[in-house]
Order: C-alpha cells, then sequence, then structure tokens
DNA sequence: AGCACGCCGACT
DNA sequence: GTCGGCGTGCTC
C-alpha cells in the first residue's frame, strides 16, 4: 500500500498520512485535495512511503491531484523546510504562508487562465470548418490566427469563455509560453568610481552575500540595476525586495525605464488575489525576468533566479510579526546559498546585524563613499541645543527662526516628528490622573482634530472628557507633541504659511499621499509635517530643510535596539533635505547634544555608530553577539500567562550544566495589558545559534504536548522587539 | 485553525 | 422546556 505524507495549513507540527494510488516522486511539491476531519482540504504533497505509523484503518485515501506539475519545486520545499525548522513553525502553515493565497483554498482551484493562448495544428484541423452559423466560433477562430489575448477573446460573447475553455482541453488550444525577449538594457549613466569599483566586486564575487554600504544619494541603485542587467542578459531572473509598497512605484518606474523590454512582477500584499496567482504561476514558469516585492517576494518560485537584491535591508517591515515570523532579508541570505546566487543587501544604515557580519567577513563590504552627482554634498547637520531655549508646543524660537527664512526664500521645509496625534498625554495637573486605555496598559493620545482620545496599540477610542474622571478639575493638560500639535503651534506662529501634515491620520483616505506628493512637487507646501511616512525615498526637490524634533525619547528607552533604529530613521529623513543643486541643511531639537548618536549623525558617521553600538552589545550581550529566541504567552490574566510559561520553562532547561543555552525566568510583558489580555514572556539566548537552535528542536514539539487552559503562545526566533 | 461535542444560563 | 455561551479535544 502507498502512503501520502502531506502537509496541511493547520498550526500542528506533523504531516498526515493517506493512502494514494498513482503517485509517484515526480508529484513531489504537487497540491492534492484529501479529507480532513469533516471537512476536504488542500495539501501539499511532502513524501511517498510504503509503511505509516497510523493503523490502516485510520487512513483516509487521497481524493485528488490538483496539480500536474509541482506548485513548490524541490528548491522552494528545501528552502521552506529549512525555514519551518529555523523558525519552529509547523511545516505545513509555512509552506502555505509561500503561496499565493489563491493557490491555498479548495474553491477558486479553477485553472488559472492563460494570459496568451494560440492555436496548436489540430486546433487549425478542427476547427477549419466550422459551419457558417456558428458566428461565435468563427469569430474566435479568425481572431486566433495570429493567437490571442485570452482576455480579449473571452469578452468576444457570452459563451466564448465556454468554448475556449473546451477548446483549451481538446488540445486544440495551447497556452503561449512567453519568449522571452531580447534583453537589452538601455545605456544608465556614467558609474562614479565607487560604483564602478562596487559593480567589478560584485561581479567577481559569485555566489556570495554583499553588503552595499551607501550614504544617501550616493547611488545604491544604480549599482543594483547594473548588476541586475548583467544578469538579465544571461537569461537569469532578479528577485529585488523592497521594504514597503510605498516605494515600489518610483522603482518600478525606473526598471522599465531601464529594461523596457523585460517582463517585471510586481508581488505585494495589495496586488489582488488574483493578480498575484497569476503573477506567481508566471514567475514560476520563467515567464517573468525581474521581480520586484515586499517581503513576500522572498517565497517566490524562480527556476532561473541568477541575484537577489534587498534594498534598505536595515528596515524592520522585512520582519514579518504574526504567523510565520521570518525575516525576509535572512530568508534572502538562506535561499542565495542554496541556490548558488549571490545576495546584495543594500543600506545607508545597515542593520547591526548584517554589519557585523560585514565585520566578521562573513559579507563582502561595498562601500558607496561619495555622492554620485557631481557637486552633490551631504547636507549639514546641527544640533539645536533645547536645554536653555524654552519650547512652546515643542518648538524652540530659534527653529521657528530658519523656518521663517526658509518661507522668505521660498523653500520647503520639512519638521519630522514620529508621533501621530496632538499630545501623547492628557493629565490632571491637580491629582496626577492620566488618560489610559482600559484594555492595554498604555496611554491614550489625543487627537484634536476628532475630539478624541485614541489607544495607538488597540485602536480603541472615547471622547475626550470635560473634567477629571477622579478629582473633577477642569483643567486637563496635554503633555508632549504629536504632529497635530506642531500644526497647530505653526499655525499660529507662521500664519503665512501653508502647511501640509502627512501622517497615517491624515493620509488614512486612498490616494490622498499621492496627491500630498503632487502637491509637495507642485510647490503648493510650504511646510511639510510628518512621521516616517515622509522619510522613506521620496525625493521633493525644493525641500532645503530637515527639521527633527521630539527625537530625545528614544536615546535612553529601555528598547535596546531603538537608538539603532533612530539612526537610521534620522539619517533617512535628513537624505531628504537638498539635492543635486540646492545644498541641504539638517537640525535636530536636542537636550542631549552630546550624545554619541547626533554626535556621529553631524559627522555623517554610520561606522564610528555601528562600532560604538556593537561594542555596547558585546558588552551585554545582546544581539547580534547573542541569539535569542523567545516564548510568549498571552491569557486573560497575568499568572495564568506566568504560570505556563513557567511549565514551559521546565521543559526548555539544559540537561547538562555546561550546555550554553540560557533560559532567563518569565516575565510580564513590557505592554502588559493588550486588548484585554494579560502577557508575558520568556527569552532564550545563547552565544552560538547552532546551540540555541539544537535546544529549540529538542523542545518546541514537546511545548505542543503542554496543556494550554486559555493560554495562546508564540514562539519568535531572531525577535525585534524583545 | 476549524469544527465537533458537551454541559450550564436567559429566552420563544 | 430550547438556544447558545465557549471550554476541551481531535484532525492521517
Amino acid at each position: 500500500m502507498q502512503i501520502a505524507r502531506v502537509a496541511l495549513d493547520v498550526p500542528l507540527p506533523q504531516l498526515f498520512d493517506y493512502r494514494a494510488e498513482g503517485l509517484n516522486e515526480a508529484h513531489l511539491g504537487c497540491r492534492v485535495l484529501v479529507p480532513f476531519g469533516r471537512r476536504q482540504r488542500v495539501a501539499i504533497l511532502m513524501a511517498l512511503d510504503q509503511h505509516s505509523e497510523i493503523e490502516p484503518a485510520r487512513l483516509k485515501s487521497v481524493m485528488a491531484l490538483l496539480d500536474e506539475a509541482p506548485l513548490l519545486d524541490s528548491g522552494l520545499l528545501q528552502l521552506l523546510t529549512f525555514c519551518s525548522q529555523y523558525y519552529q513553525y509547523p511545516l505545513g502553515a509555512t509552506l502555505f504562508t509561500a503561496l499565493p493565497g489563491r493557490l491555498r483554498q479548495t474553491e477558486a482551484l479553477r485553472e488559472a487562465m492563460p494570459q496568451q493562448v494560440c492555436l496548436t495544428p489540430a486546433g487549425q484541423a478542427a476547427l477549419a470548418a466550422l459551419p457558417a452559423q456558428a458566428r461565435l466560433q468563427r469569430q474566435l477562430f479568425q481572431a486566433l490566427q495570429q493567437g490571442g489575448d485570452w482576455q480579449v477573446l473571452v469578452s468576444m460573447g457570452a459563451s466564448a469563455p465556454a468554448l475556449l475553455k473546451h477548446w483549451l482541453t481538446q488540445g486544440w488550444l495551447e497556452p503561449v509560453r512567453g519568449v522571452a525577449p531580447e534583453l537589452s538594457p538601455t545605456d544608465g549613466p556614467t558609474l562614479s568610481p565607487d560604483q564602478g569599483h562596487a559593480v567589478a566586486a560584485l561581479r567577481e564575487l559569485g555566489a556570495e552575500t554583499a553588503l552595499l554600504f551607501g550614504i544617501t544619494g550616493s547611488g545604491k541603485t544604480e549599482v543594483y540595476l547594473q548588476r541586475l542587467a548583467e544578469v538579465l542578459a544571461t537569461g537569469q531572473q532578479g528577485l529585488v525586495l523592497v521594504p514597503e509598497i510605498n516605494l515600489t512605484p518610483q522603482l518600478l518606474q525606473r526598471f522599465r525605464q531601464r529594461f523596457p523590454t523585460a517582463r517585471i512582477a510586481c508581488l505585494h500584499s495589495e496586488v489582488s488575489d488574483a493578480e498575484r496567482a497569476r503573477e506567481w504561476l508566471a514567475c514560476q514558469a520563467g515567464e517573468r525576468d525581474l521581480i520586484l516585492g515586499t517581503r513576500l517576494a522572498v517565497f517566490t518560485p524562480l527556476p532561473r533566479l541568477g541575484l537577489i537584491v534587498v534594498d534598505e535591508e536595515h528596515d524592520a517591515s522585512y520582519k514579518q510579526q504574526e504567523g510565520l515570523r521570518y525575516s525576509a532579508r535572512d530568508v534572502a541570505v538562506m535561499r542565495g546559498r542554496q541556490a548558488g546566487v549571490q545576495v546584495l543587501l543594500g543600506s545607508a544604515t545597515p542593520s547591526l546585524e548584517s554589519w557585523h557580519n560585514a565585520q566578521q567577513a562573513r559579507y563582502r563590504l561595498l562601500s558607496l563613499g561619495q555622492r554620485a552627482v557631481a557637486g552633490a554634498q551631504l547636507p549639514e547637520v546641527v544640533l539645536l541645543d533645547t536645554r536653555r531655549a524654552p519650547l512652546r508646543d515643542g518648538l524652540s524660537e530659534a527653529l521657528l527662526r530658519v523656518l521663517r527664512q526658509q518661507l522668505q526664500r521660498g523653500e520647503q521645509s520639512l519638521l519630522f516628528l514620529n508621533r501621530r496625534g496632538y499630545a501623547p498625554v492628557l493629565f490632571c495637573d491637580a491629582c496626577g490622573w492620566q488618560a489610559s486605555c482600559r484594555r492595554c496598559s498604555a496611554r491614550l493620545v489625543w487627537h484634536r482634530g476628532e475630539r478624541r482620545l485614541v489607544c495607538h496599540h488597540c485602536g480603541w477610542g472615547q471622547a475626550v472628557p470635560q473634567h477629571c474622571p477622579d478629582c473633577g478639575n477642569q483643567d486637563l493638560k496635554p503633555v508632549g507633541s504629536g504632529t497635530q500639535r506642531l500644526e497647530a503651534a505653526l499655525a499660529e506662529a507662521l500664519p503665512e504659511a501653508r502647511l501640509l501634515r502627512v501622517d497615517r491620520d491624515s493620509m488614512r483616505r486612498k490616494g490622498s499621499w499621492q496627491a500630498a506628493q503632487q502637491q509637495i512637487v507642485a510647490g503648493e507646501a510650504d511646510i511639510l509635517i510628518g512621521t516616517q511616512m515622509l522619510a522613506k525615498g521620496h525625493d521633493f526637490p525644493n525641500l532645503t530643510l530637515v527639521a527633527v524634533v521630539g527625537a530625545d525619547g528614544s536615546l535612553y528607552s529601555a528598547d535596546y535596539r531603538a537608538s539603532e533604529r533612530l539612526f537610521a530613521q534620522l539619517v533617512q529623513v535628513a537624505g531628504r533635505a537638498g539635492r543635486a543643486d540646492k545644498p541641504g541643511r539638517v537640525l535636530v531639537q536636542t537636550a542631549f547634544p552630546d550624545h554619541p548618536l547626533y554626535v556621529a549623525l553631524t559627522r555623517h558617521d554610520y561606522p564610528a555608530f555601528a562600532a560604538q553600538l556593537l561594542a555596547e552589545r558585546a558588552q551585554c550581550l545582546f544581539p547580534p553577539l547573542a541569539y535569542q529566541a523567545i516564548l510568549r504567552a498571552e491569557a486573560r490574566t497575568l499568572e495564568q500567562a506566568l504560570q505556563w510559561l513557567q511549565q514551559a520553562r521546565q521543559l526548555m532547561l539544559p540537561e547538562q550544566a555546561a550546555d550554553t543555552v540560557e533560559v532567563f525566568e518569565p516575565v510580564p510583558a513590557l505592554m502588559l495589558r493588550v486588548n484585554g489580555r494579560e502577557r508575558a514572556q520568556l527569552m532564550l539566548q545563547s552565544t552560538t545559534r547552532a546551540a540555541l537552535q539544537q535546544r529549540l528542536r529538542a523542545v518546541t514539539p514537546q511545548l505542543y504536548g503542554l496543556p494550554t487552559p486559555g493560554v495562546s503562545w508564540t514562539l519568535e526566533v531572531d525577535p525585534l522587539d524583545v
């Protein structure tokens, strides 16, 4: 009896056995339909065997084979199996996260329709003598003489879809395999010496990982383009990952210009399900040359993969924060190693992980020192010491003065504050009460425009109270500033300035971000007030000043990664100031002008800052000098969560004292309550990745056996937030 | 994750 | 007397 071992999209750490006839090794990686519980589910065939541990009476049979050829090739299966192990996430659930939604479900199993079809010789023969009254058929036949676009053909008549499908099954039509066009990249600009050197080095490097370290404006993208051109020219596929969908349109445009004949796939979460499935299949069939996408694109099947680029590799959005908690950057490196292709990580402020790897010569470090455009200079960074200057609504007089000058000169300014709302705290002077969320251990943020207090963690909101609920005091004070308060303060201080606030609240409506960008480029705003959203990648030619306020909060945060992130953010937003012909300036309002982070920032010296952070991390034994995994539990009460973790800890403790994995005591989470559930966590740490992995492999299967009364838990390997 | 089964409160 | 709450257990 033949046994099919299949993976299902369930959070269970095992595979399931079914009886199966007529399957062979060539079907591994194909989808099958199986009965599971009371329903039928799609599964992926992982192995064939003659024996099963399951007693024969309990074995059900595979109902159908859903694919002729494997949906996941052996390389991807291997990569995903590795991910499942590394991230301690069930194999079935891991495989299914790599599939586009359309290909995961029982319904919508409809064959993805081809984009282009043509008549086969058999079709020519069979359809040549159509009766005159079969008008639609004759029309279709006529149209098909030159080969046809499926969408166009289908819309030629009401019964056209059915007819065409019938002809396909008869073998009278066949999908046109996309023919790889001659790839003739249009000439790029002349490379700077640094760029030229980097491209040459990458060409020699072979299947290794390189870290391209280049300051803003040094032309990292041009290096990617050159390398991609070389890869495409040999008929291979290039995979380019970007952190956010916001960044894809402009990069896509640049790719289109440079590679006008390349077939480009765009894969990110805003592409519709149907489209994503279609593009995914086209990539798999080798009918796409260049793949541009966000983190999920790292799992795209690419039979001719030749190069992986990870742009802005330090960006936290490469980390998935739910389900399979993978880092697309790390998976990309893994995939490159496994597929024998080069991986190119690029950043102006590399993650400490990657920087450390480069220092250890695990990655090849390539630096782009100067700005690529001749004459362009780095913006001057000036610190505004606020220790003696009084702030009004978070703004110093010195800053207002500079903004006024900008106005007079007719140049744009950007005021950067990474905090939405009017004020992050609403405070009662009389009794010390603060507005806080009922469901989370977080303070409510006052949104003045909406006249509401909003929790930024669970979204819960309430009207602003007229008086203190504890003591009745009517004078509740906003403490601290968000973008709304800055906007209000500026409107008062600089009434003639045209202000534009750009944050998640003001850009909620679809298309408003695009409209805002046009407005900015058209010079219809003098001062932009914005969060993170404004920091990334957008070039506004008339923007010559970036002012940063409220950054100090991240300097002495409990989160040891906060300063690393702050530095990256400031470098990024500073990069918005000034372009080729207009020098830019960056002002940072701070009470700690001597802080090494700011000193490094004024000197544009990432390496010095990174060296200092690495020294700190080494001293405290934090990543990247240690490897971590975190086990989180949430329950109705903290006690339940802690108790469950305590049990888990007993399972996880080392068997021999000499083991190098530390299992810390469970502790309440920094954000104790979210959404009415209380959370606790337990940290595992080791100085070697192998030891940590070994322990996890030995121990996580047992976690599934632990009774979980009212407790839900997750395990995260290489967590970013601890 | 689904989806059953199973045992206790407010409703036609 | 039932409808339905979600606690517990299973899926080859």
